[in-house]
DNA sequence: GTCTATATATAGATAGAC
DNA sequence: GTCTATCTATATATAGAC
């Protein structure tokens, strides 16, 4: 596999599943050590390290921390897009929907984590983060209005914002709040973390379990 | 800056107000520089500067980074446990209480903000950050149960549970949540995020507004 | 593409003069 | 108590051999 091209081209006709290429290795192990111990708690040679190559090899794939935080940011970005992109006609998959959205928060769990270190490590991502937000805060409003209107939900409009805005936050955060005791967070972990967003919306919904 | 302070005494007579001790004014700085940038991005040459010595006096007050954040921490710890003292034993004081406690969060913002770095900057706070949480919930527990006894809130006790859960959650990290925008933290936000946690008990409350 | 070797910057800590 | 000066360790980045 005489690959000369620093971009190689995903199409392949067989399905040759396994060989994946050192950035592909490297944004992996990058986006793990993130979200276990903190953008800014990691240094570029444990990423090396844990990539099974050298300092100098992770240098060629991304010349400066700031590019391995862009192109993790960047995969969040499509993935998010990728996400938005499953918005359901029916307020009754707002559930999987919700998940979808957790799931994809819990995978880049560093991003909320760290933010600050994040935007301090690569200025660039900034307005990036300032843009995904907006928009996908959009599209929930959007989604829960829809329930509102299919009187799947009861709520004024305002109190809606601020619903959208904590359930943004406990989202977010909650793994923090579990982290403080100082043990690994598991998938167990995960499914909590979904209930006491759920919760949130409890006390608003006109059928919690339409058998 | 001609100030000759050679040495100043802090035991006086009477209640001289000003003259901060060193030691105190390196804890006040590194509080705000911890909240406004994070306990892992702030460094021992930023704070003596910003409490105007050099970093070896630093040093001779605290000989270590950790021993600063043990100091930090343990202020937290005193004004947390000077909150829990005033719980209120009517219901009816419960938003005051709720109030301390959010002031006592925003001031100590870092610890919540940057939990994961202070435990590994300074791991002797990592049982006491346990122990504190542990009975700060237990003490909201009962204060709530007192509520839902007193009739002023309707709720089912696993549900009291997590309904805790996400106030602490949504307490503890609306700052985050506000600051990825880049801008900083004003008063007015700390409103914000105050009638944010109230949004979480308003479903619940029996008589919001008691004339 | 991957390596070795090195350079630069900074953080944290130490020793001792005053 | 406060300072200057220095030391060590580490993080990030560069240059060039293979």
């Amino acid at each position: 596999m005489a690959r000369s091209r620093g971009h190689q081209s995903p199409d392949e006709e067989v399905a040759a599943p396994e060989a994946p290429s050192t950035r592909e290795r490297i944004l992996a192990v990058s986006l793990a050590l993130f979200n276990t111990r903190g953008l800014g708690r990691v240094t570029t040679a444990e990423i090396a390290a844990a990539a099974g190559i050298r300092e100098g090899n992770l240098q060629y794939h991304f010349p400066r921390k700031s590019s391995l935080v862009e192109a993790m940011f960047a995969g969040f970005e499509a993935e998010a897009a990728a996400v938005a992109g499953r918005m359901p006609a029916d307020p009754g998959a707002l559930l999987a929907y919700q998940r979808a959205w957790f799931d994809l928060i819990w995978r880049y769990r560093c991003v909320y984590r760290d933010g600050i270190a994040m935007v301090e490590i690569a200025p660039a991502v900034r307005p990036r983060v300032h843009t995904l937000r907006a928009r996908t805060q959009e599209l929930a409003r959007a989604v829960f209005d829809a329930a509102v209107a299919a009187g799947r939900l009861r709520i004024e409009p305002e109190a809606l914002g601020r619903l959208i805005d904590n359930a943004w936050i406990v989202s977010s955060h909650w793994m923090s709040h579990r982290l403080q005791g100082g043990t690994e967070l598991t998938e167990a972990d995960l499914d909590w973390g979904f209930a006491q967003v759920r919760d949130l919306f409890v006390p608003y919904l006109v059928a919690l379990q339409p058998e």
